[in-house]
DNA sequence: TTCGTTGCAAAAGGTTTGCATACCA
DNA sequence: TGGTATGCAAACCTTTTGCAACGAA
């Protein structure tokens, strides 16, 4: 999970059929998906939107603050809606998929103690947690998007 | 940093010169740095290393757990040689690459608590912190590899 | 002699860009 | 009408792989 401190939203936003669709097909997505993943459900959808237009519409809703981003293991990128209350960080299965939003003040509270001990400025931080749930270790498995 | 619970190590170590290079290119830098400047700057010293055999060699450092391995913003790949105490966490200035081993306990046990109350199991963690450094605010910038 | 290692070239794979066309406001 | 957004193809970049030649043990 990446933090930015300011959340810009500079030029303004066009509503086009394209982008409705990406936002409706992240939106019927509970957990994180690729660009790649969400080009597939649109083109099988009906009304498509080319990958190149997917990754634009998803870099400016990353810019504007309205997705997470965190990375899988292939350094792949995978985006989700923000929840309404904004950033927050994520538990997320590595077998299915998965993602739990978390309560990170520790880890907040951790970076915050960093930068003052430190001397250090702007800090950002990354925190991705992923493991196993409980279903995917008894077996008793989702439909499994098995990343 | 991404945190393996296991630290393998089956096949043999075979020495040559191309792995003799590229871990003292490691050694030579204190922060973390990508195969292609590691590659540059064995073409550099004189005794070669296909860019492959780099890519190979950090492969299996990192299986070892010789070597720690971020992601920078791009998404690419930075190798820094383990402290010998074992793993550890990072901050890393965004402007000139210099980077702090942290105590992180905070973090693991974070981690752990986690586990415990969502009851996902075999917990791997990543976690970055990147900032700028006191001497790049104040324009005393060192050499600055600047990523 | 054996089998791990090397290196070149090519493949892979995700993401970005050039540019002409389509379309929202 | 003006300026975005779209989409195709091609470019980009880092990392991986195929395979024949090499070299450490």
């Amino acid at each position: 999970m990446h933090d930015s401190p300011t959340a810009e939203s500079r030029p303004s936003w066009r509503s086009t059929r394209q982008r409705n669709a990406v936002l409706r097909a992240l939106g019927d997505r509970p957990d994180f998906t690729s660009a790649r993943e969400l080009h597939a459900a649109l083109a099988a959808a009906g009304p498509t939107a080319g990958l190149t237009t997917v990754y634009r519409t998803l870099q400016t809703l990353e810019q504007r603050g309205f997705v997470d981003v965190v990375r899988d293991r292939s350094g792949e990128r995978l985006y989700r809606l923000r929840p309404t209350d904004g950033h927050r960080h994520y538990l997320v299965c590595r077998q299915c998929g998965l993602s739990l939003p978390l309560e990170s003040d520790a880890v907040e509270r951790w970076t915050e103690a960093v930068a003052a001990a430190t001397g250090f400025a702007e800090l950002e931080h990354t925190v991705e947690l992923t493991g196993l749930c409980e279903d995917c270790r008894s077996g008793t498995e989702r439909p499994a998007p098995n990343r």
